[in-house]
DNA sequence: GCGTATATTTTCGTTTTTGTATTTATATAG
DNA sequence: CTATATAAATACAAAAACGAAAATATACGC
């Protein structure tokens, strides 16, 4: 019979999710026990799946990485992905309303909007849905409509009417390539309709892309750079598309390391 | 056979509300009586569910801990859940459309159900819409609306619309307890007004619930036991209950070990 | 007042949890 | 690769908490 977690463990639990991993020293200490009632706390949390525990230390597991194909677009310049989401989070001020869209690095964004205050936040995203609903200072409304099986997007007549009924402050997008026509591309028509029914639906539009986006092509497209008022990205584009951007009025936002 | 709570045993509950977790010493204390006293107090709240024990005190279940309370939730009675999940995968047949609402059991059936062929599933909870997404042989479609913290359900007036949208073959929901005198019943209004509108818009209502849900009490009605056409459930229901189900023309479904 | 039913306390054996000591496993530097 | 430091698993004893049953107290009918 599985007796109830005692409060030690809850508060672990909890913490170790906000903190992202703990070593089980610095927990000891924290709660003013052992190692060893640490080691066994730990393990019973391990054991029902929420936590993965490695030498010296836990941290907490977020059930995303399944879909292998997904996980690894996800792993693909991640480092470049959470410099980009940091900068893109600073910029964001409390108390703003934003959408939010498909795209591994908008859901980077989230996971830093965390600890934000006073948001509201709209999305088509089920794993930004799912990271931010973890923030209790973050009203979150998810659309609705059919579930893409690869990314987790939500698309459709039903979410593109659903975020019709809003009005935010930042659309935030993520895109699959930037032509150098200057066009915004992606791949999935549905996906493009979601992205156009936020640009139309936002007061300012922001696009987090990597550079490996810059000249990267696909097929449909899903509206003209200038729509976007700023642009956040990673390193500083190539002269060309600097002049570009700045003839179409598009403030660019490059990461700092 | 429940009993009204004497003066004591509803200060304790306040007590615990207000304070969220308590030692069973320390409430000994408070009322000035023994620790046994207590104890037979704390087991009449946590049979009627508002309060869980862990070794060494109670907690409440619907306060400020309820975020953290879901993993646990999720582990307790973990092996009658797929026990019944099971079942009811196996009660599904190819090609049905289902709703599926917010609880630990439905999510245990989204997890049987990954390798069913042609399913369309509409959802209001996050973890069933995750998990589902990974069959792609199943069409899954989620509710818009806000997104609870504690639970990842979509709840509110667009969900609301958004279910009436759909007519489906099977409404599979869960449900906190079942009242002694037939009626199902949750703790958040909002989720249970999704509740009724799965109801109105499914052809056949399925609840699943283990054991620990009869007779525990909720405050909220959702709906009469009657809505139900078939409970599946982990071990028989006692012999009143039993009538009471044949009376209303509730089908009982005892999940096999 | 007496007897009965219900509630509480007392008592005691059992289970669960925690801390200490010891052994085994794992990581990291050279 | 090996040596060495650190972390984790194991074993066991002490303390705390639990559950059941017997003893005591309290309330309430007649």
């Amino acid at each position: 019979m599985t007796m109830a977690l005692n409060p030690r463990q809850l508060a672990m639990l909890q913490l170790v999710r906000e903190r992202g991993n703990l070593k089980t020293e610095t927990l000891a200490e924290h709660f003013s026990t052992t190692l060893q009632t640490v080691r066994r706390d730990i393990q019973r949390l391990t054991d029902s799946g929420v936590l993965e525990r490695f030498h010296g230390g836990v941290r907490s597991l977020d059930s995303s990485s399944r879909n292998t194909a997904y996980a690894e677009r996800q792993r693909s310049h991640a480092e470049a992905k959470q410099r980009i989401a940091r900068t893109v989070a600073a910029a964001i001020p409390p108390g703003s309303s934003l959408f939010m869209n498909i795209g591994t690095t908008v859901e980077a964004v989230a996971s830093e909007l965390l600890h934000h205050q006073d948001l509201r936040v709209v999305t088509n995203n089920l794993h930004v849905a799912s990271t931010l609903s973890a923030n209790a200072q973050c009203e979150v409304v998810v659309a609705g409509g059919t579930v893409r099986h690869e990314d987790m997007g939500v698309v459709g007549e039903a979410a593109l009417s659903f975020i019709h009924q809003f009005k935010v402050d930042i659309g935030l997008i993520g895109i699959s390539g930037i032509d150098t026509d200057g066009t915004l591309r992606d791949f999935d028509m549905r996906e493009v309709m979601v992205a156009r029914a936020i640009v139309a639906q936002s007061r300012q539009v922001w696009l987090v892309a990597d550079a490996s986006k810059f000249g990267r092509p696909a097929m449909i497209e899903m509206a003209p750079l200038k729509v976007v008022h700023t642009l956040f990205t990673d390193a500083p584009p190539d002269p060309a598309f600097e002049r570009m951007l700045r003839d179409l009025d598009v403030r660019c936002v490059v990461a700092p390391t």
